[in-house]
RNA sequence: GCCGAAGUAGCUCAGUGGCAGAGCAACUGAUUCGUAAUCAGUAGGUCCGGGGUUCAAAUCCCCGCUUCGGCACCA
């Protein structure tokens, strides 16, 4: 860093366009302070040339600077990173024994992870909140100091914090070595900090304790991270709380019980047994989504579970998926169950002499494929071991890359659309360090795929290292009505898979080619968007995909009758009914059918069977609706169409 | 897979060494009611599984399974 002594005049350029002179280097609490004493006692942080910095830092020459405050949107993450090192502090004077690591600020909160041979309780939790709750009140002045790296390692190491001093050994040289104090307490940190521990304020809450591996690779020991949420204030805390809550109640885990639409048991764990409620959804999806391809020029396909181990080693499965793969010997061959359907769908592109008249194939099966996941990752219907993708291989020219990749993310905004998500984020995956093929097809590979999105207009985010072993990848990520993201849809361009299986075609120069294999999925798998779609929707799935559309509900038996022709008429018109003739009090009908989720009511008294009407209850809303049958069967039906058919 | 927690009636949960419980749901009966819970009664248990300690275990100890929250992995 340059240290120039200059005596001419340090200009400082506000926000609003004023500029303030100083005579020698300035302290970002020096400028609040000139500027007025509301804002001197608000300010947290400077930001100078657009980069945050502590309150306190110097300032040397000519800049832009803007006082940051807790208006300011970036004040949270400082807030949120501060509320760790409190809490850090806090452990450590409760607990000596206790190691510090890293704790940094992430979404909604912050965490920090320590090493500490005893697990922390709930209680522990609570103990830690009171005392950070004290650091607060004792507003400890928060002050940077930079170190001499060697003196630095050697007092971590002294004190036992074999962590940090790790952590200090590999900062690079010529990297400044800044220590934050709060109090008593110390903790290595480039910070910025607020300037004191009470202006982080009490609106945090500790959340939960949890395992962490060192340095996030599993072959590490394993360390205690604590979770908390901090805000602003207490209202922002209490929005993240509730928040919180609604996602407890659209779990769908939760709403898939209540809804009588699947369960899973120990018997089976990592796979659905789906109810009949369930199934019908599923069902209307897969029916919707078979349109959608058939009118998109897919052609569909079947291909075989078992198949034996020969093909996956041809494949490149065997080497590299080989521990996610299940298997089962039959008269002393090795069967694996498919975790892909790519090899197979190579099986049928190499059946007969393809021509290039036949490209693109776009090969499409809803492939029921089994992954032995990792029993820590198993989640509902979001992480199972047996689903069934939405799956497709288009086998094209590398010349149709472009021009399929468009119509494919075409076709996948038209579904998202359909089914209520208008909300997507376009990730590109890249090369990862275990892969298959050489770095010149991977070139070409990744090149293409750049060119395909920049084609169909698509701004993408890099996600470097993350495509798939075969090829570089495209991951669709959805954001759902209360804001959380899920990766569903994925284009894959493969050059690998036809050349180690060899599917070639004939070119129209006569010569035989290689396709190029593009890998796509919609949906991802049923199970998985199954499961966002209920929490997407909280159970109250649009009309054309609920489980039972219309319930009849009678006020009392004398009705009954009458219920029954309502509901053949509403049957007849292709609706999905029940009728509840229970003897139970049209109050307790509409609740419990309200309760699950039912998107009409249509109730009918004396006064319905007579004038051969039905009064329509929408879910929702306590109007009613008095329609003629007829009228009611042809408003509801249309309601109920797919968004697409033929 | 790793760390931590949990597993009792269909569901939500109470029960810290001495008779296995409640509410809702189910079933039976009564009630026939106009838009989010009618009343009464009956039935329902491998207290996750296996071992151990004890006169006695849902409860204490050990092993395993599953689930939950994370981590790692991932559609």
């Amino acid at each position: 860093m340059e240290q120039q002594l200059s005596t001419d005049a340090i200009r400082i350029a506000l926000p609003d366009g004023s500029v303030r002179s100083y005579d020698g280097p300035v302290r970002g609490d020096e400028i609040a302070a000139d500027i007025g004493p509301g804002l001197a006692s608000a300010a947290l942080a400077i930001r100078v040339d657009g980069t945050m910095r502590d309150l306190a830092s110097v300032i040397d020459r000519d800049a832009e600077v803007s006082i940051v405050t807790g208006k300011d949107a970036d004040a949270l993450a400082l807030l949120r990173h501060d509320a760790a090192h409190v809490m850090a502090e806090a452990v450590q004077e409760l607990y000596p024994d206790t190691q510090v690591t890293i704790g940094p600020a992430i979404e909604n909160g912050f965490y920090y992870d320590f090493a500490r041979s005893e697990p922390f309780t709930p209680d522990d939790l609570a103990r830690i909140e009171e005392r950070m709750r004290e650091i607060v009140d004792r507003d400890e002045a928060i002050v940077r100091e930079i170190w001499d790296r060697d003196a630095a390692i050697e007092f971590f190491k002294n004190l036992g914090e074999h962590y940090k001093a790790q952590i200090i050994t590999d900062i690079p040289e010529g990297e400044a070595i800044s220590i934050y104090r709060q109090g008593q307490w110390l903790d290595l940190c480039t910070g910025p900090h607020l300037p004191s521990t009470g202006k982080l304020g009490k609106a945090f809450k500790l959340m939960k304790v949890a395992g962490a591996y060192w340095r996030g690779d599993s072959r590490n020991e394993m360390l205690q991270r604590i979770y908390g949420t901090a805000w602003a204030d207490q209202k922002q805390l209490k929005a993240y709380l509730h928040m919180l809550e609604e996602a407890e109640r659209r779990d769908h885990r939760r709403l898939g019980r209540e809804m009588g639409l699947f369960h899973v048991q120990e018997e089976a764990a990592g796979s659905v047994f789906w109810h009949p409620k369930g199934w019908t959804l599923y069902r209307l999806l897969q029916n919707y989504m078979r349109t959608r391809l058939e009118h998109a020029g897919y052609v569909e396909v079947n291909t075989p579970q078992l198949v034996d181990r020969s093909l996956w080693e041809r494949s490149g499965h065997w080497e590299k998926f080989r521990e996610h793969m299940f298997t089962a010997e039959a008269e002393e061959r090795m069967l694996a169950l498919k975790p892909m359907n790519c090899p197979g769908h190579v099986q049928i592109f190499r059946h007969g002499v393809k021509s290039y008249r036949d490209l693109p194939l776009r090969m499409a099966e809803f492939g029921a494929c089994h992954r032995n996941e990792p029993s820590g990752a198993l989640h509902g219907l979001m992480r199972v071991r047996a689903f069934t993708q939405d799956d497709a291989h288009i086998f094209c020219t590398e010349d149709q890359v472009t021009g399929e990749t468009a119509a494919f993310c075409a076709l996948l905004q038209n579904v998202y659309r359909d089914l209520g998500f208008d909300d997507v984020i376009v990730k590109f995956a890249d090369r990862p360090a275990k892969r298959a093929g050489s770095d010149e097809t991977w070139d070409r590979a990744e090149r293409a795929l750049t060119e395909a999105t920049a084609a169909a207009g698509l701004a993408t985010i890099p996600n470097p290292g993350e495509g798939a072993f075969y090829g570089p990848k495209l991951e669709f990520v959805l954001r759902d009505a209360i804001g959380r993201d899920w990766q569903l849809g994925t284009l894959q361009v493969d050059f690998v898979l036809p050349e180690r299986l060899d599917a070639v075609y004939v070119g129209e120069d006569g010569q035989r080619h290689r396709p190029v294999m593009l890998h796509r999925a919609i949906l991802g798998s049923f199970e998985r968007f199954i499961g966002v779609l209920i929490e997407h929707h909280a159970g109250r799935f649009p009309l054309w995909l609920a489980p039972v559309q219309v319930v009849v509900a009678p006020i009392t038996n004398d009705a009954d009758a009458y219920a029954g022709q309502v509901q053949a008429a509403l049957a007849g018109a292709g609706l999905r009914t029940e009728a509840d003739l229970r003897n139970e009090k049209i109050n307790y009908k509409v609740r419990e059918h309200s309760l699950a989720k039912v998107p009409v009511i249509a109730v009918v008294g004396a006064k319905e069977a007579a004038a051969g009407t039905v009064a329509l209850r929408r879910l929702g809303g306590a109007q009613q609706e008095i329609l003629a049958l007829e009228e009611a069967v042809a408003t509801l039906r249309q309601e109920a169409a797919s968004p697409f058919s033929r």
